[in-house]
DNA sequence: CAGGATGGTTTACAGACGTAATCATAAGGC
DNA sequence: GCCTTATGATTACGTCTGTAAACCATCCTG
């Protein structure tokens, strides 16, 4: 079951909110960033609908919208899925790519020397 | 220029190879692993042609294809895009995520000390 | 009660994609 | 020279995507 780009933005949405929201709800969170008509919104709401990646529940005379896929999930697949297509699941060999193409932030190299000494200690 | 799911396998096989292939050449790379027909294969050379990812140079009575953009370009663009899609731009939030959902291997671990290490060392 | 506002449902439609079959053409074999 | 064969070019066709408009039910409002 597929996600698609546009989709994702409304997924997006409802993952960043915590609670259920409203077709409008997501219209305005989406507004300025994706400039879509309602339409649009409600079609691609419907498509989810249609994969079962989000729930809906009547709320008076319209629905309120979550999600029923974990975004931690799909952030797996799409991660994993590029990966290995471009990395032969490498973890490393795309860090070494990120390290020379884009130059880490001090930010990052100060996170990843954090991480490996936890690893170091879990050891 | 989007390069679809199936135009990267067409690619991937043009970037391994370093010379110019046939479109025989690359049905024969890629027979095995996805199984399909000639026709498949030569509608997406046309496809990439047309999009000029590749170029084709006369060889007798068929063409020889090889690749006009580099696979580091491609693949840089592709993780980038996920990268700020799904971390925020951010190289070490994805370590951690693999590093969370999947168990660094060794060898990720150890090259990724060294990695560390050397960006000290440029310091 | 009629008409606009609000929200959902259905239909639309062009372009990309996956997957080919068919057509055309040139070249080599008999 | 004619027929088969290899190859590229054209056409096909169903599905998915992005992007909506049109339609329909309902509720509020004057």
């Amino acid at each position: 079951m597929r996600i698609s780009e546009a989709e994702s933005h409304v997924m997006e949405v409802l993952w960043r909110r915590h609670t259920p929201q409203s077709a409008e709800d997501v219209c305005v969170a989406l507004a300025g960033q994706q400039d879509w008509q309602e339409a649009t919104v409600k079609t691609l709401l419907n498509r989810l609908l249609k994969k079962r990646a989000i729930a809906a529940e009547r709320d008076g005379r319209r629905y309120l919208y979550r999600p029923l896929i974990k975004r931690a999930d799909y952030v797996h697949t799409e991660s994993k899925s590029l990966l290995d297509r471009l990395y032969g699941g490498r973890v490393s060999a795309l860090v070494v790519h990120f390290s020379q193409r884009m130059k880490l932030t001090k930010k990052d190299i100060a996170e990843l020397r954090a991480l490996m000494e936890e690893l170091d200690r879990e050891r």
